[in-house]
DNA sequence: CCATATTTGTGAGCCTTCTCACAAATCGCA
DNA sequence: TGCGATTTGTGAGAAGGCTCACAAATATGG
């Protein structure tokens, strides 16, 4: 179905991004084409899936010879969503908050932190990444000055949900929270949740061999 | 299938992990017992998809009573395989790495990180969490000496595939890989991958208004 | 120009996962 | 004890995602 702003599921969001990083690494090693096996293999996904999620959006590439490198990247950040500027908030500057505020992978996809905030009097006023870190009183303040987009929560449990609300009451579309806990806000405000000690979990799951063999 | 050893799959797991964390949450606030649509609620999960994930492992409720929550809880961490210590190696203290470190989440689930290597020679010596920091080229020994289980790379991308390789060399059993590079590891050796900006990307994807509607 | 090799795009079908609905079991109360 | 209310455990079926296999299209080489 060759229509490039159909909609997909959110595993094949994922797939895309992959897509995209190995089409980039390609372009950096001055590679001009590439085909569905080998973009697969380099993000350990099978070809036909990725030609299936290819195809969800259009007809990208010439068959007996391949996807053309340079067209199918501007594409797939178009279809990421990602040839827009996206106005991130992070509420946190503990550890994780400034690892957060310093990845560089967040600038370089069009993720501008454009504040930080934090509970602690002591943090105000200190840089985080490569702004000053204001009152988390302030939350509502920056969001809506800076008409950010999206709250990233790097908070402990017990301070992320009021900050969810407060959030979405100023304004924030999305957020991407590491609090362990859920979030209890309107469904129009999507979450999207990483859970560091569930990974590390499922990992342990996996070791004790309680898994479903593949 | 009231098997306590039953293998289940991955989103079972994970979905286990947070009926644990909800399960501790009502024991703080004394509760002792809690029916599937009160649990499921608290996780964000439907009750019969609750039901059939427990049904997976043995018969834990009473019908007309519920689920006894100081039962469950050590019925879960079992299943989990979280009645054990597991030792993990931290390789990279950077911001991540050192987020990481002093992540409670980790240690109350009994994951202790036992050692952590950075390349950076300023760094060897300081203290990262409640270990020193040794050298990157010490990897094999840190895993050996302590017989460690689990590596956890927060390193650049560039750095990873190499750490990989060694820490599988010297026996690490599982790893969790913060860096944004598909690593290529025997299959023997589970791999689950947290990528930072990716979650950031599926977020935008949805806020663009790409996913199909739920 | 023709034959052979490559590679895409995709329909059909499989397999896993989730939802629905209900019988069976237990509780609470009179 | 008996009856209605509650809640689990689970079979049946729906839904969704993934794999397979192949026709169609393009490239390559003689």
């Amino acid at each position: 179905m060759p229509n490039p702003t159909r909609r997909a599921s959110d595993p094949v969001a994922r797939r895309l991004s992959l897509y995209l990083r190995g089409l980039e690494e390609l372009a950096r090693a001055g590679r001009v084409s590439t085909s569905s096996g080998e973009l697969a293999g380099l993000c350990g996904i099978s070809a036909a899936q990725l030609r299936k999620d290819l195809s969800q959006f259009g007809s990208f590439g010439k068959r007996g010879f391949g996807y053309p490198v340079g067209e199918l990247i501007p594409r797939l950040r178009e279809i990421l969503g990602l040839t827009r500027k996206w106005k991130v908030v992070l509420a946190g500057a503990g550890g994780l908050g400034n690892a957060l505020a310093a990845y560089p992978g967040f600038s370089e996809r069009g993720f501008d932190v454009v504040a930080v905030v934090d509970s602690d009097p002591a943090k105000v006023g200190q840089a985080c990444g490569s702004v000053a870190i204001r009152d988390a009183d302030d939350l509502e303040d920056a969001i809506r000055s800076e008409d950010a987009d999206i709250l990233i929560l790097a908070v402990p449990a017990h301070a992320a949900q009021e900050l969810a609300e407060r959030g979405v009451r100023a304004g924030v579309r999305g957020i991407l929270n590491f609090a362990p806990v859920r979030l209890n806000v309107p469904r129009t405000v999507p979450v999207n949740a990483v859970n560091l000690g569930l990974e590390l979990e499922a990992l342990a799951f996996v070791l004790a061999g309680r898994t479903t063999l593949r």
